[in-house]
DNA sequence: CTGGGTGCAAAGTATTTGCATGAAC
DNA sequence: GTTCATGCAAATACTTTGCACCCAG
C-alpha cells in the first residue's frame, strides 16, 4: 500500500486510481487550479470527467485532505493539507510559494480587539518573486 | 455635488444614480455580496439589471473604488476602499469586522525568507463573534 | 457482496457580452 | 454632442446532480 492510499485511507476516502493521481498531482506540483488539474488528470485518464474532479475535491476539502486557497484576482487553488502556513503570490507570473510565519502574537491581539474566538488565520502576501523583480 | 459622487470621480468613474446606490449600501453595510447588493439594488431600482451590478462591480474594482474580500468557505464580499486592514469572520453566523492590524514586522519577515517584493497583505481571521460565543 | 466512485449528459448557477437606448458631463 | 452606462437577452463559464455501470474494500 502506498503513501497516498496510506492518506486518502486515513481522511476516510476510498483510495481510487483518479483520487491517487489527485493527490500525487497535487504533492508534485504543489498548487494546482481545478483546470489545471484537468489538464494533468487527463493525461493518465484519458477519459476522466470534469464532474469527477469536482466531486473529489469537495469531498477532500470535506474530509480535510486537501485546502482551497483563496488568492485575490486569481483561481482558488488546492493543495495538500499540511502544516499551518501562508502564501506569497507572485502578481506577474502567479508563482505562489508556502511561507511559515507566527502569527500567533497578531491573532492573539485580533482575538482581544475583536473580541472574537480566533481559530484560523489565512493570509496571502503579495508582490512580485524574485524573477520577475528583475525584468 | 454629494460626497459620493466625488468619490466616484476621483476614481474616473461617472456619478450615475445606480452606482451612488451602490457605494451608499457599501458605505451603510460595510461587506456585501453580489446577491445581498442586488436585493438592495432592486429596492430603489425596480428594473436594475443584475448585469449593471456586475458591470459597476468589474469596473469600480479596475479603478479601486471597492476591494473584493475572499473569504474562506463563503462567497466573495465588497467593501469601498479604505485603509488597509484586516477581517476577522464569524463561522457561524457570517458577519464581517474589519479590523487593524500592524503586519509590517510579518510582512518584512515574509519578504527576507522569500525573496518576493511584498507590496499587499491580506489577512482573514475566523472564529467565532462574540455572540456566537455564547450560544 | 456492498457501498461508494466513475463517466456521461443534463441541469443549475454565476458571470460576461452585444446591442439599442438613454443619461452624464 | 460625445462618451459611456443601462437593461435586456443571449452567450459563456463554472459547478452540481442523476443515473447506470463498475470497482475498492
Amino acid at each position: 500500500m502506498n503513501n497516498y492510499t496510506r492518506m486518502l485511507r486515513e481522511h476516510h476516502l476510498k483510495a481510487t486510481p483518479q483520487r491517487l493521481e489527485i493527490a500525487n498531482a497535487l504533492d508534485c506540483n504543489g498548487h494546482m487550479t481545478i483546470e489545471k488539474l484537468y489538464e494533468v488528470m487527463l493525461q493518465k485518464f484519458n477519459s476522466i470527467s470534469l464532474a469527477t474532479i469536482y466531486k473529489n475535491i469537495n469531498i477532500m476539502i470535506e474530509n480535510a485532505f486537501i485546502q482551497e486557497v483563496k488568492i485575490p484576482n486569481e483561481k482558488s487553488v488546492y493543495e495538500l493539507s499540511k502544516e499551518r502556513h501562508s502564501h506569497v503570490v507572485c502578481t506577474k507570473c502567479n508563482a505562489i510559494k508556502d511561507i511559515m510565519l507566527d502569527l500567533s502574537q497578531t491573532t492573539q491581539l485580533a482575538s482581544q480587539v475583536s473580541h472574537f474566538k480566533i481559530d484560523k488565520a489565512d493570509l496571502v502576501l503579495s508582490g512580485l518573486c524574485q524573477k520577475c523583480q528583475q525584468l
